[in-house]
RNA sequence: GCGGCCGUAGUCUAGCCUGGACUAGGACGUCAGCCUGCCACGCUGAGGACCCGGGUUCAAAUCCCGGCGGCCGCACCA
């Protein structure tokens, strides 16, 4: 018999006991898309929790949320129209496929640069005239074709009003970021998240929960001024140890992290910014929270030509898996004012933020006054625009074309001195206009639940069992009376019934031995057991077990509110919930 | 998208090569009843499957074709 992988055997209890599954099963199914059930969707939410508290509350970033259908305008702006399709070639012959520019690059000797300017047919034309052919087989190519990677669709009844399906949720806050500058009232840092759906028509989908064509990703991204790049919060995380692959040890073919602390890596130059290197300290923790050591994770920079077309620098957070190896589960990247500047550009929104100086700075502004009377007879119905374009340029720029050659053209009009009038002013500029850089921690929030699931799996004495973190756990509590007679039910019942209304997330199981419901919430996570006893019609005790060393203690049922309560805020530890119980 | 392997109850699987007695067998799980004084106890019973479509054939879980899906490799994962 074959041997199971850990992600067959995580799979199949995912599938068995309501974690998660393919979707539309029914109908054949569609690859790239799942269905979180109850236990799936508890796990998942509690996570996601997890992480607002995490990253959101205790660091006071801010959360939006807005919709996964985008108008076009936004992503032909982020840039990502035109980067998130690639022309792919397919050779006639052995029919593989090949990324054209790719391609280009390698055997043409063209840069990116180069190559990202091509068109299909100039791309077809280059490929021709260097004679490429397939690297695999040596066949023909036929015409290259893009392939986009976000979905299309149309928005209301008109063919012309195109929308996508978001690939990231960042720029639902980039293109909001005028309202969040305000709210965060004019001051500079401060984080947005967004936690929500994102899609990307990935060409095969495989792996399950790990690559989704649809998934909830979490953006959050943090705005900086450049010119005071500092982290305040860096103190918390300076001698946190990072596992890291940066480039020029990548580039050496090293595949062995080098364990720095944070402060290290910004020393030696591995990071390039605080805040990502605090980001960075701060997801390592993340994850150690819902489960994976240290020694399970690791930090590996992108290399140029592998990073999205916004970053500067990317480091990918990776989880050892033990069926794919090392997969990312989030991607850390330094955006600059790429985004911002770019949505001001097609915009035309001033998006910038305003810092106030210590001393105001005297300069001397020129400033272009048109002469209506002149002008406007001249230009007459195209004056509106004239005037628009003017205002956009700068004043400097025209009047060195005066001077050399004694008109402007300002687009397709031309302006000649008498036009306008140059003045020059002093003013004193009281602060700068610059537009903030960002640093972005982004997480695949479904390849967390799989990741937390794959690392709580164990097996004990033939068992199955999900060690989770007892705050990630789908189901807190179950409650079980040792047998269903002489009135353990019902006391059990009312002990379920009272924390239930007590807010917590409990089970009741009276169907089976009790060995067997200790295992069945066993391999669902669940952390602590309550058995109600022939003691416990006594004395109101009852037994609470250890889901991870099986141990029992007991305790009164009248403090279990008070003890769960900090149990699960792991204030406290399980032998603290009562007195060792013996059998 | 290409190539290889694969698709039987909730899960794991037998059967397929060599078509028929397959009314599709088993294990675990589930449900009901009994039993049960702390780790999947036992007994009785119940429900539950041949991925979809087409073809070959008197007859298809079994053979052929197509589709869908899964896994692996290539490519892709901005």
């Amino acid at each position: 018999m074959k041997q199971k992988d850990k992600y067959e055997i995580v799979s199949e209890l995912a599938r068995r006991r309501g974690f998660f599954w393919p979707s539309y099963e029914i109908y054949g199914g569609v690859s790239g898309f799942i269905t979180f059930g109850p236990l799936g969707v508890l796990l998942k939410r509690r996570i996601e929790e997890k992480f607002r508290d995490f990253f959101i509350r205790r660091l006071g970033i801010y959360e939006v949320e807005n919709s996964v259908i985008v108008p076009a305008k936004v992503f032909e702006a982020s840039g990502h129209v035109e980067h998130f399709k690639e022309p792919m070639v397919e050779c006639k012959n052995c029919k593989r496929k090949f990324r054209a520019d790719h391609l280009l690059q390698e055997f043409a000797g063209m840069s990116d640069t180069e190559t990202e300017k091509l068109t299909l047919d100039e791309l077809d034309k280059q490929l021709r005239i260097n004679k490429v052919k397939c690297p695999e087989c040596g066949g023909a190519f036929d015409k290259p074709q893009y392939f986009m990677t976000m979905f299309k669709t149309t928005i209301g009844p008109y063919a012309e009003a195109v929308g996508y399906g978001r690939p990231e949720a960042a720029q639902g806050i980039f293109v909001e970021f005028k309202r969040l500058y305000d709210f965060a009232r004019e001051k500079l840092p401060f984080g947005v998240a967004q936690i929500g759906r994102a899609l990307r028509n990935e060409i095969s989908p495989r792996q399950g929960p790990i690559r989704l064509r649809e998934f909830t990703i979490i953006d959050i991204e943090f705005f900086f001024d450049p010119e005071e790049p500092n982290c305040y919060l860096l103190d918390e995380v300076e001698n946190e140890t990072l596992r890291l692959i940066p480039a020029e040890l990548k580039l050496k073919g090293e595949a062995k992290p080098v364990e720095v602390t944070v402060k290290e890596a910004l020393e030696k130059g591995y990071i390039k910014t605080e805040w990502q290197a605090f980001f960075m300290a701060w997801a390592k923790r993340f994850l150690l929270s819902i489960g994976v050591p240290s020694e399970k994770q690791r930090f590996i920079e992108k290399l140029e030509w592998e990073r999205a077309h916004y970053s500067v620098q990317g480091y990918d957070q990776e989880v050892f898996l033990e069926r794919w190896g090392w997969v990312e589960v989030s991607g850390h990247n330094y955006r600059t004012d790429y985004d911002l500047k770019r949505h001001i550009e097609f915009s035309r929104e001033d998006m910038r933020a305003f810092k106030e100086l210590k001393k105001p700075i005297e300069k001397e502004k020129v400033i272009l006054k048109p002469i209506m009377e002149k002008i406007g007879p001249i230009f007459q119905k195209d004056i509106g625009e004239v005037l628009k374009l003017l205002e956009q340029t700068n004043p400097e720029e025209i009047e060195e074309a005066f001077n050399k050659q004694g008109f402007y053209m300002l687009g397709k009009y031309k302006i000649l001195p008498e036009h306008v009038q140059i003045l020059r002013t002093k003013v004193e500029e009281k602060g700068r206009r610059f537009i903030p850089h960002v640093v972005e921690p982004s997480f695949g929030l479904d390849r967390l639940v799989y990741v937390a699931l794959e690392y709580a799996y164990r097996i004990k004495d033939n068992r199955a069992l999900l060690s989770l973190p007892r705050d990630i756990a789908p189901i807190q509590v179950g409650v079980y009376p040792l047998v269903s007679k002489d009135g353990l039910p019902e006391k059990a019942r009312e002990v379920y019934k009272m924390l239930l209304e007590e807010g917590f997330t409990v089970e009741y199981d009276e169907s089976g031995s009790i060995g067997r419901r200790y295992a069945r919430a066993d391999e669902i996570g669940t952390p602590l057991g309550i058995t109600i006893d022939y003691q416990t019609l006594k004395d109101d005790t009852v037994t609470i077990r250890d889901r991870d060393s099986w141990k029992q203690v007991r305790t009164k049922i009248t403090d279990l509110p008070h003890l769960l309560r900090e149990y699960f805020r792991n204030k406290i530890e399980f032998e603290e919930l009562g007195v060792a119980f013996k059998e």
